[in-house]
DNA sequence: GCCCAGGTGAAGC
DNA sequence: GCTTCACATGGG
């Protein structure tokens, strides 16, 4: 189908991998699915990914010697089980676990993390992935891809955010939020803030850092804590996890958003953004 | 037309 | 303090 060199395919055995329910799952905003698999970018390099009985199967479009890059972004070397055996044993986490064994959650870069969950304010998924591929498309690096697929950029730097103008971000549909991706950027840019070292802060200290960014509140901060930092009891709570939280535990009652975020900080244990992931994914996909 | 979407921040009780 | 509302845009 696709002709490859020797050495730019790799193969790696690991169980308890659901491609299609990590990639899908409102963590990253960029994969396309594919023939038998997903199409996407990990920083500046183009990928295909596949799973198949012998684990997980990838392909770039340049030759590589050096794959830590994958294999840190999919996050291969989590012992799984470990993390699901940490979930409080409740019969919704359990159902949870049940329906989405195998979802996992992906080590992102902080800006395109960040700079993704900014456009995602009530924005369903399918669209927050429409924006971000219109601004690549019009300010992302263009990337090396195999003969045949379509074309793919970089997701754009802040510099080159930095640079434009609010109407040229508006023209990406991004809307209201065009104001906000515009500051991140430049704040980025500027060094007035620092995605570096934020990682190196406790939680609330990383957390607070992030907020002083508009359009940055604590959902949006907690995503970037979990989803690029790795801050495995970061708890992003939005209208699904509300939703699961007030149904599955609350018997339906009306609770306050403080006792929401009391009641997840106390309840799902050291993997507790785990469990959120999995709780989102299984509300998601319950009814369809 | 109306309502909602992986929210946020400002304004009103 | 907590609740309500505007903010662009697109889809059901």
């Amino acid at each position: 189908m696709i002709p490859t060199p020797p050495n730019s395919h790799i193969t790696r055995t690991i169980s308890d991998y659901d491609l299609e329910a990590t990639l899908t799952s409102g963590q990253a905003f960029r994969w396309m699915k594919s023939g038998a698999g997903w199409e996407g970018v990990i920083g500046s390099h183009w990928v295909y990914l596949q799973s198949s009985h012998q684990g997980l199967q990838a392909q770039t479009a340049q030759p590589a010697t050096d794959w830590s890059w994958l294999w840190h972004y999919l996050q291969a070397d989590l012992e799984l089980d470990k993390v699901l055996t940490s979930f409080p044993p409740d019969p919704p986490m359990q159902a949870a676990v049940q329906a989405c064994r195998g979802l996992r959650l992906l080590r992102q870069d902080p800006w395109e993390c960040l700079a993704s969950f900014i456009l995602s304010a009530t924005k369903q998924i399918v669209q927050i992935e429409q924006i971000v591929a219109t601004l690549c498309a019009c300010y992302g690096r263009p990337l090396k891809t195999p003969p045949g697929t379509r074309s793919w950029h970089a997701f754009p730097t802040p510099e080159r955010l930095a640079g434009c103008s609010e109407t040229d971000l508006l023209a990406c549909k991004m809307g209201f939020r065009a104001p906000r991706l515009l500051a991140a950027a430049q704040a980025v840019s500027s060094g007035r803030i620092n995605l570096a070292e934020i990682g190196h802060y406790p939680l609330a200290e990383a957390e607070s850092r992030l907020t002083h960014l508009p359009g940055v509140g604590p959902k949006i901060a907690q995503c970037v804590l979990l989803f690029a930092y790795g801050y495995p009891t970061a708890f992003p709570i939005d209208v699904w996890i509300q939703r699961a939280l007030r149904e599955l535990y609350f018997s339906g009652r009306k609770v306050s958003p403080i006792s929401l975020r009391e009641f997840a900080s106390s309840h799902f244990g050291p993997n507790a953004g785990y469990a959120q992931q999995y709780l989102f994914h299984y509300m998601r996909h319950r009814s369809t």
